[in-house]
DNA sequence: GGAAGTTACTTCAAGCCTAAAATAATGGCG
DNA sequence: CGCCATTATTTTAGGCTTGAAGTAACTTCC
């Protein structure tokens, strides 16, 4: 095979979405398995509870179970067993809302929210870290892409 | 602010690395579940079970779990228990290693070929459709800074 | 006001996943 | 040969996740 039937099979290769997606999920699952070990040894934390009090961080008041539940874009029930965990270790508060008794809203407890400073820092470098080796042009350029792919994925279902 | 700073924010704000990462798990993950879905609706069958079905389709010959293991990226526990239920549907065999008897080798039954084919073409054309709003450019820009991402994330680990 | 439908959350069963401890077989090495 | 370290797998405890079924509170409409 001469070059450029070389090149034209790698650009095939390139572009095939199968392995496009491989490679995307390979890495994401590469960061977040690295993101949980470290919070894990670090803070006795894992990943999702992480996950769910950011979204009580940057909320500017107490959450619905319901709306968490479209936020971290999980089901109901997980939200439920989350929150009961983070609840019996005091990171979070559970009350039912005034205006809905079917509803219950959480909120960040000041040692969640003291906690939750203390491992978004660390956080934060860790994902500066595992990213360093890309460049600003690199980052921009990825993220750019991976918004079209969200798009595409969207439109696709 | 004028216009060339809101480009400068805007340009820091692409390549900031916590926002590329939270799009790169946001993008597999909703893929992920995309999959994971169709799977289980139309052929009854985890992706982690189709996953390592994939492994086995494309060995020449038998894998011993721990290779498979190292495939998969996941632990050697997850193995066992995949493994055990692909036995329990007829689809996977489980044989000791003549040469090693610690070791188990593991091969598709001929009705796990015969699923899987059918899987697999399946599974092709739902990640073509999912992908389909990317041209070749895109796709093949992807999947290089994916690579890099990739090496990125190996190096600082 | 009350039946019927909807909405918010919880519970349940099943499966995935990891880290760590336990088993079992191998391969040196004295 | 027999002890010891290593290697391959399994087991266990704990946690995440889903889809489906169940409970309770709210809303609509007559």
């Amino acid at each position: 095979m001469d070059a450029v039937n070389r090149a034209v099979v790698e650009a095939r290769d390139e572009a095939d979405a199968l392995r496009l997606w491989l490679r995307l999920f390979a890495t994401a699952n590469r960061v977040e398995g690295e993101l949980s070990r470290r919070l894990r040894s670090e803070f006795s934390m894992t990943l999702p509870r992480f996950d769910l009090m950011a979204q009580l961080a940057k909320a500017p008041e107490p959450i619905a179970l319901g709306e968490l539940s479209r936020r971290l874009m999980v089901t109901n029930g997980n939200v439920t067993g989350l929150v009961d965990r983070l609840v019996d270790d005091g990171l979070v508060e559970r009350r039912v809302a005034k205006e809905d008794r079917r509803s219950a809203v959480v909120s960040l407890t000041s040692a969640g929210r003291a906690l939750f400073d203390t491992m978004a820092k660390a956080h934060r470098g860790w994902v500066e870290g595992l990213f360093a080796g890309l460049d600003d042009a690199s980052r921009a350029a990825l993220s750019t892409l991976l918004k079209e792919a969200r798009t595409s994925v969207e439109e696709a279902t």
